[in-house]
DNA sequence: TTGAAAGCGCTAACAG
DNA sequence: CTGTTAGCGCTTTCAA
């Protein structure tokens, strides 16, 4: 008859406690209308039997799947891992969200996805059909992408879009790029610095966008002119090379640089040591994300600290909350900060 | 009626192809006896309405959960994560473990544990009474914890053992610690080092008791004296300090030292700074785990890579197979490599 | 405040 | 080769 393992069931604490199933299950979810007593004495008997809930059968009667999905882009993430450059998205990711979700008895399922497959849809179907995820965290670039936003829209499943503009669907939650990449500008300007260049990264991120929002609007702030001083690049390490170089090609050439991230900024260290050029003696510069590396290479590297661990526990935050059916909030700004060290310092008049 | 969201279930498809629900049953998990038009017909159905078996269900019936639960040390992750020191051991386990698990339609759950805690036993009892996981993966240094073994055998669930000893319950995978200790010690051999210090792991873990073997035994065949050479660490920054302290202040001093893993061969790095002496020039040093970092100190430490990506990648082989019935095999052992870099030269006499 | 009954979507056991 | 039946463990009606 037993065709499973002996595990305990509710109906072992209904039958300890003498109460119907009914009365467990509303102890195990702290609902309402259980007299104190009836509630000590199941869960007495749920401590006595180590009763613990089947996640599998919640679910299955309609209840909540207690699971988080958080969707990375695959060829990204995997490129970042066999790399091994320090990248530490994930951790911080894991960091925020696990603890966050394990406080309320949730659990994360980090799902890489195919971006650039015409079978994104089946593939998130397949995933969110199979799990049935309380809520769903999109990552860049996939917080921006259309087709899978409506799709867990069509499914109603809560999610949050990460680094995305806050005027779409779901939750939205960013770190403030505009305001990072205004610090940074100012702390250069501050230093002395008036030309001060800025390597974009790629537009179909927003972010991208926000971060050279931030530099505008500090230099315009200071009167300074942003005139050749904005290139392009596109996050990877060779464009960041090329973006440099052409910012050092300029006359008068400028005396700092900020990249909108680490690999462009490792970049353009290395394209100024080709350049015998200082740093920071000669030229300053700041860098975006702030992973492990710009802390070990040589000099450290002045950064922009993005807190991914605190924004994704944030998104995870939301993301109970609507399981819950509480009301939800409006876009969340969480700010990032300034990492002074030594490869910002005064500026020198160029020669 | 419908108290829950529109899904397509295995009835729709049953209807659609107008078979039994048995029949679909039996063409989603690719069982025998169904008649090859009958399956085609199936699977046609399933395609059209783009049906997907909910894995609470499969698991409430009794088949697998199709979730694979990787238990890590709750501090030290924790710990490593806040650091952001580019620490990627959990990088690496996601990269293997998922790709592979995702293979076979298997998903990974990372879980933190408390090793000090007395309740391992009630946390642990319910995250797998909750979810069931067809198997368990164990880190160090759960990985020797006899607590968790027998918890996991009584349960009847499959686990792996990483980097501990084959002959405990459950499955063990290993990465040849001796082997590598051994290769980076006759590396130093080969370059006329004789006086070769070591500085262990915390005893607590197989793993350094392995590693001090190979050194051992490498020293032993080419004849020269272990004595004084072998200091304790634990793993951490400061004892490395204090380890290399303690070896660099023997006489005659050794001219090479391998640090058990890369926090104390940084430690070893600083430690030999502060004596002003060289490296490699004085003292050659390598390092165990190749981490990002040792690859961007200056100098870039010759380490020992561990082949965390493929370990767990075959933990997650293991498992699944025995999800599946087959025959188990003996310990697995991955063997990793040296990666010679340039803290590592030519012996030179001691002043 | 409590309980009884009816499923959730799927599979195992047994017929045919 | 295919179908029927009886649950898996839990929650949701709805009734008491």
């Amino acid at each position: 008859m037993s065709r499973r393992r002996a595990g305990v069931t509710i109906k072992h604490v209904a039958a300890d406690a003498k109460v119907s199933l009914q009365t467990v299950s509303r102890v195990i979810n702290n609902e309402p209308n259980v007299r104190p007593e009836t509630r000590s004495r199941v869960q007495a008997s749920i401590d006595k039997l180590g009763y613990v809930p089947l996640i599998a059968a919640q679910r299955l009667s309609g209840r909540r799947s207690y699971l988080i999905l958080v969707l990375n882009d695959r060829d990204r993430t995997i490129a970042d891992w066999k790399a091994r450059q320090g990248g530490d998205w994930v951790n911080q990711m894991l960091l925020g969200g696990m603890l966050k979700a394990s406080e309320h008895g949730y659990r994360l399922i980090l799902e890489l996805v195919d971006t650039h497959s015409d079978q994104i849809e089946r593939e998130l179907a397949t995933t969110i059909g199979a799990l049935q995820p309380d809520g769903v965290i999109l990552t860049p670039p996939h917080s921006e992408n259309a087709q899978i936003c409506q799709l867990l829209e069509s499914h109603g499943i809560p999610f949050v879009r990460i680094g995305a503009a806050g005027d779409g669907p779901g939750f939205s939650v960013t770190m403030d790029d505009a305001g990072s990449a205004r610090e940074a500008t100012e702390h250069l300007i501050g230093l002395g610095h008036r030309r001060i260049g800025f390597i974009a990264g790629l537009p179909e991120y927003s972010l991208s966008a926000w971060r050279v929002d931030g530099w505008r609007a500090a230099m315009a702030d200071a009167g300074l002119p942003c005139e050749d001083l904005l290139v392009q690049g596109d996050f990877g390490y060779q464009s960041g090379i090329e973006a440099t170089n052409r910012l050092l090609a300029l006359h008068p050439r400028p005396t700092a640089i900020i990249a909108s991230n680490d690999q462009m900024a490792l970049a353009a260290l290395e394209a100024a040591r080709n350049m015998k050029l200082d740093v920071p003696g000669s030229l300053s510069l700041v860098s975006f994300d702030n992973t492990p590396v710009v802390r070990f290479i040589q000099p450290p590297l002045t950064a922009v600290d993005q807190p991914i661990a605190e924004t994704v526990a944030k998104a995870v935050e939301l993301l109970i909350a609507a399981a819950r059916g509480e009301p939800s909030h409006g876009p969340e700004v969480v700010p990032g900060h300034l990492v002074p060290r030594e490869s910002t310092g005064p500026a020198r008049p160029t020669g």
